[in-house]
RNA sequence: GGGUUGGUAGCUCAAUGGUAGAGCAGCGCCCUUUUAAGGCGUUGGUUGUGGGUUCGAGUCCCACCCAACCCA
C-alpha cells in the first residue's frame, strides 16, 4: 500500500485540515471518567462521563450520527448531532473515520432501541488514522498480513487477541505457581561465548569493544546449574532462547523456554510438579481440563483430557508396545521393520537414532493425552544421571502431549568427571565447543537436582487448541517481503 | 531443500483464453434514535515480479518472490 493511495491522501487531508481548524489531530492526554466496560458497569440515564476510544463504527443518520468507541474492555454507543456539540465540534467530528481516536464529553441516556449511549456534548480528536482499518463485517483473514500486521489481526479478530491474552495468562500463572513453591526467577546471558546446554544451531554475533564471537543462546540450562552450585536451591528462568533453524508450524527461531532446578530432587518429583502446574495453570486460565481442539472450520477434533494422574510408562515399554517384539531385532532387522513400517530412516542414522525415529512417529505423533515417557536411552539425553539399575538409560522423563514433546525433566548429572566425558563424546571433533567454564563449576561441587524445560510456545498451543505457533507467537519470525 | 495450494481494488471475494466485476470501505447527495442503518449516485486495478506462447493472457508455459500446508 503506497503512501499516495487514494485513501491514504484523503485521510491525510482531512488530517491538515483538523490541523487548520485548531484541532491538534495528535492530541494530548485525555482524562476519561472510566473505560467502556466501567460506563457499562455503572450505566444510568443522566449521567456526565467523559470517555476516549477508537471509532469502530459509523452509523449515518444524516443529522444524526451513531458510533461506536471502543477500547481494550468493549465498544460503547455515542450520539452526535449538531445541535448537541455546536457547530465547530461538528465540523470536525466530519472529518473524522472509523479508525481514528476521540474523546467525548456528554450525558448518558438510552436509546429507543435501548442501548446505552452517551450523548456528546464536547468531543475531542486524540489521533487521526492514515490508513483504512479492515473491513467491518469480513474481518482479517489473510494469514500474511495477520502474521506481518499483527496488529491490524488483534483489532480485526477477537478470538485472536483472546489466545494471546490466554497466553499472558498462562505465563503469569506460571510464575506464580512457582514462585509459591520457593523458585526464584533469575536473569542468565542471552549471550553466551559457547551455546550449551542442549543440541542445536545457534545464532552468531560478535561484540565490538571485546572483539569476541558470541551466540545466541540455544538454552540457559548451563547457567542456571551453576547458580545450583552457587547455592542457589530452587530456581528457574522463563524467556527467549534462539535457534538457527527451519520455520515450521512447530518452530520458531527465537521461543520461550521454562527452566527449572531444585536442588536435591530426582526427575519423578519433577514430573510431579510438572503435572500439577499444568493442571493448575489450566484449571486457573482455561478453566477446565478438558481441552477442545478445532481445526480451520470449527469442527472438534480432539478433547485433550489433562486429568490427574498422567500415564507414565518407560521409553523401552512404550516402543515394544508400539513395534512388538522390536528390542529383540539386531540394528539390521530394525532397519528392515522400518522399511516394512514405511517409517522412513537415513543410512547414517545409528541404532539409538533408528529407535527413535519409531519412537517419534509410532509413539509421540500419536499420543494426545498426557504421557511420561521415562528412562530414555542415555545417548539422546547426555546431561541427565545414568540409572542405577540399567546404566544404558538415563533417569529421565518426557512429557508428551498433543502428539508433540512439551517437557523434559531430568535427574540431573552433577559427575563432573562423567559430565566432561559425555560432553567430549558429544562434541567429537569440535572440542573447542566444550564449556569448560561450566565443567570447572561443576568440579566445585553441585547437589543432586531435578530440572525441567517447558517449551512455553507449545504448551500455549496444546492448551488454546492453536494449530500454529504462529498464532501464539505475536511477531512471529517471517521472510522479507520482496 | 522437495511437493501441493494460493497471491485480483483498502478489506472479503468473483471472473470458459475474448471489454477485469461485486459487497463493504471511500467520495457526493437524501434522511433527527441507528445496531453490518437505509436509499440514490460515484471514484478506485502495473491481476505478486519478470519473461514467453497467442490476433488476444488474471486465466496457458518458464523463472523468480512471498505465504499456507505436507515431507526431509
Amino acid at each position: 500500500m503506497d503512501e499516495t493511495h487514494a485513501l491514504f491522501e484523503t485521510r491525510r487531508l482531512k488530517m491538515l485540515a483538523l490541523r487548520e481548524k485548531g484541532a491538534d489531530p495528535y492530541g494530548q492526554r485525555f482524562e476519561t471518567t472510566g473505560n467502556v466496560a466501567e460506563l457499562r458497569d455503572r450505566f444510568a440515564e443522566g449521567r456526565c462521563e467523559r470517555l476516549a476510544g477508537r471509532i469502530t463504527a459509523h452509523r449515518d443518520m444524516g443529522k444524526s450520527h451513531f458510533l461506536d468507541l471502543s477500547d481494550s474492555t468493549g465498544r460503547f454507543q455515542v450520539f452526535i448531532h449538531a445541535k448537541e456539540v455546536g457547530p465547530e465540534a461538528y465540523e470536525l467530528f466530519k472529518l473524522l473515520d472509523m479508525g481514528d481516536f476521540m474523546g467525548v464529553e456528554g450525558e448518558t441516556f438510552i436509546t429507543k432501541t435501548g442501548e446505552p449511549t452517551l450523548r456528546v456534548k464536547n468531543l475531542t480528536v486524540l489521533s487521526k488514522s492514515l490508513r483504512p482499518l479492515p473491513d467491518k463485517w469480513h474481518g482479517l483473514s489473510d494469514v500474511e498480513t495477520r502474521y506481518r500486521q499483527r496488529y491490524l489481526d488483534l483489532l480485526a479478530n477477537p478470538e485472536s487477541k483472546a489466545v494471546f491474552k490466554q497466553r499472558i495468562a498462562i505465563v503469569r500463572e506460571i510464575r506464580r505457581f512457582l514462585e509459591d513453591r520457593g523458585f526464584l526467577e533469575v536473569e542468565t546471558p542471552m549471550m553466551q561465548p559457547i551455546a550449551g546446554g542442549a543440541a542445536a544451531a545457534p545464532f552468531k554475533t560478535h561484540h565490538n569493544a571485546l572483539n569476541m564471537d558470541l551466540y545466541l543462546r540455544i538454552a540457559p540450562e548451563l547457567y542456571l546449574k551453576r547458580l545450583l552450585v552457587g547455592g542457589f536451591e530452587k530456581v528457574f528462568e522463563l524467556n527467549r532462547n534462539f535457534r538457527n533453524e527451519g520455520v515450521s508450524r512447530r518452530h520458531n527461531p527465537e521461543f520461550t523456554m521454562l527452566e527449572a532446578y531444585w536442588a536435591y530432587a530426582d526427575f519423578e518429583q519433577m514430573a510431579e510438579l510438572v503435572e500439577e502446574m499444568v493442571t493448575h495453570v489450566a484449571q486457573k486460565v482455561i478453566g477446565t481440563l478438558q481441552i477442545d481442539h478445532k481445526d480451520a472450520e470449527g469442527n472438534l477434533i480432539r478433547t485433550i483430557d489433562l486429568s490427574r494422574p498422567w500415564k507414565r510408562a518407560s521409553y523401552r515399554e512404550l516402543v515394544d508396545q508400539a513395534v512388538p517384539g522390536w528390542f529383540a531385532l539386531t540394528p539390521e532387522e530394525r532397519r528392515e521393520k522400518c522399511k516394512e513400517l514405511h517409517i522412513e530412516i537415513s543410512p547414517e542414522m545409528a541404532d539409538f537414532e533408528v529407535t527413535q525415529h519409531v519412537f517419534e512417529k509410532r509413539v509421540e505423533e500419536k499420543s494426545f493425552n498426557p504421557c511420561f515417557v521415562t528412562h530414555c536411552p542415555k545417548e539422546l539425553v547426555p546431561l541427565a544421571k545414568q540409572n542405577v539399575a540399567d546404566p544404558s538409560v538415563v533417569d529421565v522423563y518426557e512429557l508428551i502431549i498433543n502428539g508433540q514433546e512439551i517437557s523434559p525433566g531430568y535427574s540431573e548429572l552433577n559427575d563432573p568427571i562423567v559430565q566432561r566425558q559425555r560432553l567430549e563424546d558429544q562434541a567429537g571433533e569440535e572440542k573447542q565447543n566444550i564449556d569448560d567454564d561450566f565443567l570447572t563449576a561443576l568440579e566445585h561441587g553441585m547437589p543432586p537436582a531435578g530440572g525441567i524445560g517447558i517449551g512455553i510456545d507449545r504448551l500455549v498451543m496444546m492448551l488454546t487448541g492453536a494449530e500454529s505457533i504462529r498464532d501464539v507467537v505475536l511477531f512471529p519470525h517471517m521472510k522479507a517481503r520482496a
